[in-house]
DNA sequence: CTGGTGACAGGAA
DNA sequence: TTTCCTGCCACCA
């Protein structure tokens, strides 16, 4: 089993610790898992996780506050009918407000 | 082993 | 305010 693998495990912890209602950044999540300035490898580890990994995937966002997902929309538009659900509202630059939604550890 | 890729962030203009 | 450039490191061929 490599060390790394608990480092994911720190990723998806801090993803699953995120409250419904509010998203994280990579870079913040990064952080929180003792990986300060790793965030892409956050999206990496994600972009891997299978579909019954049971992380809210959907509740993480980049630094601007935009759906990131390899440029294709479907996917984002899920994300996007998700965090509408758990009540994050939408910029109408389809992006999120994080000075409101913005998860404060 | 080397090189390229990638759900990004932060700073500068 | 947005856009562009650079750095960061795990994974794949």
């Amino acid at each position: 089993m490599n060390l790394s693998l608990r480092k994911y495990d720190a990723i998806l912890a801090t993803v699953q610790s995120i409250p419904a209602g509010k998203v994280a950044t990579y870079g913040q999540i990064a952080t929180l898992a003792d990986l300060p300035g790793r965030a892409r490898l956050v999206g990496t580890v994600l972009n891997k996780l299978p579909q019954d990994s049971g992380v809210p995937w959907h509740r993480v966002v980049n630094a601007k506050g935009e759906i990131s997902f390899r440029g294709d929309g479907e996917s984002v538009t899920e994300q996007e009918i998700l965090l509408t659900e758990e009540g994050v509202e939408l910029s109408p630059q389809g992006r999120i407000r994080l000075g409101e939604y913005r998860w404060e550890p």
